[in-house]
DNA sequence: GACAAATAACTGACTGGTCAGTATCTTTTT
DNA sequence: AAAAAGATACTGACCAGTCAGTTATTTGTC
């Protein structure tokens, strides 16, 4: 690893700030409400300092969402990669979704962003190829960890079960932080159990 | 029924234009997005005559999502209320999830205006009341009809099941609109079969 | 004639993006 | 090692466009 010099050390840390700051504001104010100026202020910097670093509004959004989206990535394949065997990568996958469902942040700026690039159709190849992130990285690795070689034959209907995963996921998401307190925790564990099972029954 | 004067049916039809007009644009654009000339413009009307009719853009929102619910809802409950069994009434259910999932208009309004509720914190209670109609409405004819009065002792599991399906459901609208060409109508039709049946599970 | 709906011009606040100038760091020259 | 030259992150004032809401006026109905 090479030593960064002051002015790169300082450049790393103003983008990191600028997207922090963002990631806050988007959040709270959506984003056509999120004002770049109180980005900037909320991020110790001015509002043209956002220029020196992403092309225009939408840049940063969508590099903020890159960023958390990578993040997540990362984290649920180091989970899957360190587990022994398919059940105990079931296991962690879940306890993954869970927390997924409960970052309220990102829960949001997910939905913001699906339909910020459903109305710009013309940047939707970009926005298109931030979900692919996720969904190329998790599905191929959770193939061949969770379900394994063997199950190669019966895969037309793990397909089916991955493809029922997301939405109830995405789901989960909304009704848990838009009614939080119509779905407790220990309720949503059980309901996650429910599908899991239902989805993926265990191997014979 | 009572005849209405000229100036009366004038003014319903003034309504009605705003409110679909509304619902395109607000679709299209969201909220923030939507400006008041243009679906005052494409309801054959001005933007003063807006405010005739509703006290501001949100008011106008507001009624807009609270006339699709409720059109929504008198649908299902009319559909249940004519079947038979609970078989019957369960797989009539089924349907009506189907043609919920595929409106993508009403789709992508109840999520902008899941948004604007949770940055609007002020307007919080009107916007539930919207959701209420929903919820409760059709929670207690469902009940009643889909699992009948028998089902009162395992009633903790329905709800459970009931639980588990609003935010499926939620996850279906999100998954079908924003990627069409991934859930196809056959693949939908499949996860929401294996859905019901494991929430659902035929009584015996 | 009274009253309300509809119009259209207007206002005022707001904000994304620009840009000329400054401050700070790095590289080159001596 | 110091100074000069170069590079670039950063600033902040500014502009042009936008748009929700208001108001004065006209139109049409009962």
């Amino acid at each position: 690893m090479k030593t960064l010099t002051k002015q790169q050390l300082r450049i790393q840390e103003t983008q990191a700030r600028l997207l922090e700051a963002a990631e806050e504001v988007f959040v709270r104010d959506g984003f056509e409400g999120a004002q770049l100026d109180e980005i900037a202020t909320a991020a110790g910097r001015s509002k043209g300092s956002v220029y020196t670093h992403f092309k225009n509004k939408e840049d940063l959004f969508l590099a903020l969402f890159e960023r958390r989206t990578r993040s997540y990535v990362e984290q649920i394949a180091h989970k899957i990669q360190k587990c022994a065997d398919q059940k105990q990568s079931l296991a962690a996958f879940r306890q993954f979704c869970i927390e997924l469902i409960r970052d309220k942040a990102f829960s949001i700026l997910t939905l913001e962003f699906k339909l910020y690039a459903l109305r710009h159709p013309e940047s939707k190849d970009r926005f298109r190829r931030a979900f692919e992130i996720s969904r190329t990285t998790t599905d191929d690795r959770l193939y061949v960890q969770m379900f394994g070689e063997l199950t190669r034959d019966t895969r037309a209907d793990d397909d089916l079960a991955l493809a029922a995963l997301g939405p109830m996921i995405a789901g989960l998401i909304l009704e848990s932080n838009f009614e939080p307190d119509i779905l407790s925790d220990k309720k949503l564990r059980r309901i996650l159990g429910r599908i899991f099972d239902a989805l993926f029954p265990p191997l014979d």
